[in-house]
DNA sequence: TTTGACAGGTCAACAGCGTTTACCTATACC
DNA sequence: GGTATAGGTAAACGCTGTTGACCTGTCAAA
């Protein structure tokens, strides 16, 4: 289990060894999947970009969704971004991040990530990270009446809008005034979060 | 040992033919498709299902996804809402259609291919059909400053829920009472089209 | 009636995929 | 030195969508 490389003193770095594969196996499906996209990288071409053998994606991490699940479970940005700063800015947060996300801005992966959502094979991945990164936390944040379904309206809105991006290229959500779009996007979420029969608070 | 077709006078209906081939395929696919989703249906089983070769899937449709976009042709639910009706309602029909879907109505094809999104090759196909169907129209019906953009946000807010609904199984959408969230998609869409810079206009 | 053309259908194969199984090999410990 | 074992390998499995070569039945002209 440990790693004898390092008690025995010797310093230089094994070329072999669980740890060392699993991370060449991490570091190159994250870069080809970046530039690829999920649906368009093979195991096969992994492993050889990995210069390891096919197998050994399965053995450590039982399958390619595997892989991918192991990738994606270092990012997750949305708890954070739910969590850290004042609550009554959450919306706000949340819409400039979708925002930045329609410029293109944001981790490379995820628009790669984007770009493959809905191969059957990362359905499961996807519904389980949706819900852990997004649903979820936003749920117990919110802890109100009907948490569940004002975060799904929420979540709605946010993965609308990238989804919409990714198939008009992010020209049509772009040609406005950017400030104008965010405070949109904004307004739209916290109608998402307006209590159900509750008059507007700001109009009382 | 098939009796002559039509041409030789008889009324009696063929079990083979460019026509009534084609149209096997498209019913079997059909089928099939609805009840497993595109991704995990085979060519071999929509052929074996049809009584068909699998070939002729490829000589009558070019590929699979051709026969997706095929099926698709024919069944265009959206731009029909857009138009038919008063164009004050157009919310209204869109909030209702939207919310019947997260309740399971509608077709069940267009559900069961929800499920399938993403799959790479129909990415294409998809992409084609969200603006054939919903943007295009859409823009053309709205017709003014920044329509594109309206039509996106509008896109966003339907397309986000039938995700949110894949993935969440629709439970947390449905909690709450229906006419209420009728009501809050109504809000949401409307909000989407509102214009750039102008105050509430219930709002003075 | 014979011939030829040709649309429609069949079959087997191709290359690729994700995954699994049986095997080898180099290292670590007794 | 012997041996257990973690780590790595090669080859296959069953599946996928797709293709090209080959039949076959029907029709039209000779």
């Amino acid at each position: 289990m440990e790693r004898p490389d390092e008690t025995g003193g010797g310093a230089t770095a094994p070329t072999r060894g669980r740890e060392v594969t699993r991370e060449r196996i991490l570091t190159s499906a994250k870069e080809l999947f970046t530039n690829e996209g999920f649906g368009s990288v093979s195991s096969r071409m992994i492993a050889s970009h990995a210069g390891v053998n096919v197998a050994l994606i399965n053995r450590y991490f039982g399958s390619k969704a595997g892989l991918l699940t192991e990738i994606l479970r270092e990012d997750g940005v949305f708890p954070r971004l739910i969590t850290d700063g004042p609550p009554e800015e959450l919306t706000r947060r949340l819409a400039e991040h979708a925002v930045s996300r329609l410029y293109g801005e944001g981790s490379a992966l995820q628009r790669a990530l984007d770009h493959s959502a809905g191969d059957p094979d990362l359905q499961s991945v996807y519904q389980g990270r949706l819900k852990s990164a997004l649903l979820d936390p936003l749920t117990v944040y919110l802890g109100r009446e009907n948490a569940r379904l004002h975060a799904s309206l929420v979540a709605a809105v946010l993965l609308g809008l990238s989804r919409v991006r990714r198939v008009e290229g992010g020209d049509a959500l772009r040609t406005s005034d950017r400030a104008q779009l965010t405070e949109r996007v904004l307004a739209l979420l916290e109608l998402c979060l307006e209590d159900f029969g509750a008059p507007d608070p700001d109009d009382p």
